[in-house]
DNA sequence: ATCTATTTTCTCGACTGTCGAGAAAAAAGC
DNA sequence: GCTTTTTTCTCGACAGTCGAGAAAATAGAT
């Protein structure tokens, strides 16, 4: 249902369009801000005026430019107006990012995972005192954080920030929200990294041309991820990270880590590939991690032509094909783009894949989708973090309004 | 990308709304508009002036009411001031309706269509035939149509008002937006019928309570339809038609009506059910058309034991639910309708579906979804149709504004 | 028949927001 | 020091919403 509107969500509307001008091109001056929101001059110096009374953006002092008249003044985010931490969490070790509200990296550091004393309880204790370390080594109060972004590649609920299922706490689930609300005032967010790697891919498609309708990021590994992005019919960006994993592909893919059969990643996870590769019975408890030098073996036996090696690539480049073409029948036909470790291995995969694609209507009539695979993953979350968090700020920021 | 606002878009989404509470009510006095949209009185008297001078809405006369005070007196959209028709084809008829602004049902016939002369010229000549006679026989102008709202159960374009794929005309597309623009001003949409019931139960879950966030619509029936009605993050109705019937289920499924292999359909279509009953091979061209008798006739047999026939049934129950439980997947888990003439063997197809479903790690999670059977599907489409069609005819005149 | 209580609708002034045009500011060129 | 050019700021007009209270219209009481 519709909701009504006033004269405050105008403003709060546009001082959102000016803040994302702002962050996307990083400084603009009043003209500038002008020509990219759409908004008449006057408007423009409403909304500057207010937003630099309240701290959140200020003027840069050097203008360095030849022009003739009155030099353009450029306004940009205030960076000490508030924080970012981005964590990100793998099966091995979790990242923490220190950035300002300009979107500057402060500080980082990782820190391993010990897997045996592992449980939630554990890691949550683990977690906030990383968390205070990072406070303390650059000297920011806890309420200056205004958003903490965490990325993990398992399986994340849609409403709120809990991780609902991963092959480390398996079904025990870790609600980040209720870890961390009663001391930090900071917006918890926590989404799948596919999700991210979408997100910041979708951002730049937008950017490039108008074109853009929707894409999807697969990602390859010891999981198999989703990332969607689709542009809503207002024009809004929807980016979700459906179970795709873990979506059915068919009975005979096996046991899967998660419990069922046949899931998609049982047959294009890493071990499900080895477990192929080797002809282990497809009922097997499927090994709890596969170094990625033994995956590189079995790629290697397959390149140099061992049947059985093979076959598991390929088969597992089916399963992908069939999931894909299922996702691109119930979404739309959309460019598809690579990410993860086993994109080493994407040579292997590829006849598959198409050949998993092949058989679907939607493809038939449209013609095989576009696929891309992506080279610096590691950027691409991190920029799907922090435009995710800061977009996130920014609209708190334009809905806080003048208290 | 967000888009500039400003206070004519704040009128607009308010006279929206004022029309939508107008429409979902039938009639209401200022107070009650007042009290539906959350808006001032003030802005009411203002908004309601101004489409009442437009001629949009009326007051009503009588007011039978036994209060105290001075009189309420009712707003209703006024009747006269647009029309809409409706069309409905199917693959053996063609129903005209032609509705006034106000929701009540004008006119209806049928037409019952030659499959042989078929071809989407001819189609369009009987067509546009049809919509002149609806006109003549209730002495209406063409100018008066606002909106000619067509469904069918086949494949529909998501972005214009294109037929792209039916059993009737098989890959030949029928543009009805081009067969109409130039002679009609009237706005052109094209819907699966799946998603009209979706939309009409999304609306009429809306109602009655909040909690609605999303529900699927089977089709069951020559062809396999979904609906599928999800509430956006910004709260507006999001309603598609997916390509469920022809995404793939399993190459073992055999050839389908589209001409790939393994689609949704050629298990679980009538001509699917057909072939596995009576074991044709899995490649034969399926039939154009099967009886409905000949499916009663399966049917029979199956519950009386009959075990090819109970197979049958069986194996495309587990298709569905396969589907279904991939679309759970990637959608969220929601609850089912079942709809279409295929619904009077859910009895045989009960056990299979909820077989499917159980196979994936999400239906695990959260359960098996609540799955329900359908009784009024006539009755529903049509209310999709008019909900669709009205909303978009509001939207155009709260658009419009002011000229 | 008139008055009063009650309820609904309408109207007025205050406030917030956007916009276009032109004034003011600030630098470069002459 | 004056002019040109470009940018930024300011002012008045206009559109929209809101709360409060005035006006309208009825039922019941006197």
């Amino acid at each position: 249902m519709l909701t009504k509107s006033s004269t405050e969500l105008v403003r709060q509307q546009n001082s959102s369009l000016v803040l994302a001008a702002l962050r996307r091109k990083g400084s603009l001056s009043h003209t500038e801000i002008a020509a990219q929101t759409g908004l008449a001059s006057a408007t423009i110096s409403v909304i500057t005026a207010e937003l630099e009374r309240a701290g959140i953006i200020a003027k840069i002092e050097q203008h360095v430019q030849g022009g003739r008249g009155r030099p353009r003044v450029l306004f940009a985010p205030r960076r000490t107006s508030g924080y970012v931490i981005v964590v990100r969490i793998s099966s091995d070790t979790v990242q923490y990012s220190l950035v300002d509200y300009g979107g500057v990296l402060l500080d980082r550091f990782e820190e391993a995972r010990s897997h045996d004393s592992s449980g939630t309880a554990a890691f949550g204790r683990l977690f906030t005192a990383a968390l205070e370390r990072l406070l303390n080594r650059s000297h920011i109060a806890k309420d200056e954080v205004l958003a903490i972004s965490i990325s993990s590649k398992w399986l994340v609920a849609a409403d709120g920030a809990r991780l609902v299922w991963s092959p480390v706490f398996g079904d025990e689930q870790l609600d980040f929200e209720k870890l961390l609300r009663p001391e930090w005032r900071a917006r918890v967010m926590l989404n799948n990294e596919s999700l991210l790697v979408a997100q910041a891919l979708a951002v730049r498609a937008e950017e490039k041309e108008g074109g853009f309708r929707s894409l999807a990021v697969v990602s390859l590994g010891h999981s198999i991820g989703l990332g969607l992005a689709r542009k809503g019919r207002s024009g809004e960006l929807d980016v979700s990270a459906p179970n795709f994993g873990h979506m059915l592909h068919a009975t005979s893919a096996g046991l899967c880590r998660c419990g069922s059969y046949g899931c998609i990643e049982a047959a294009a996870g890493f071990y499900g590939i080895l477990r192929t590769a080797f002809q282990v019975p497809s009922d097997t408890i499927p090994a709890k991690f596969v170094p990625l030098s033994e995956m590189d073996k079995i790629a290697a036996s397959a390149r140099q032509g061992h049947r059985m090696a093979g076959y598991a690539f390929r088969q597992a480049g089916v399963a992908l094909g069939n999931g894909i073409s299922r996702v691109i029948s119930l979404y739309e036909p959309m460019p598809i783009f690579v990410t993860g470790q086993g994109t080493r291995y994407f040579d292997l995969l590829h006849k598959g894949l198409t050949e998993g694609l092949a058989q679907s209507l939607q493809v038939r009539l449209e013609g095989l989708p576009e696929i891309t695979v992506l080279a610096d993953e590691q950027r691409l979350v991190f920029d799907g973090h922090l435009d995710r968090a800061l977009s996130a700020i920014d609209a708190d920021i334009a809905a806080a309004g003048h208290p």
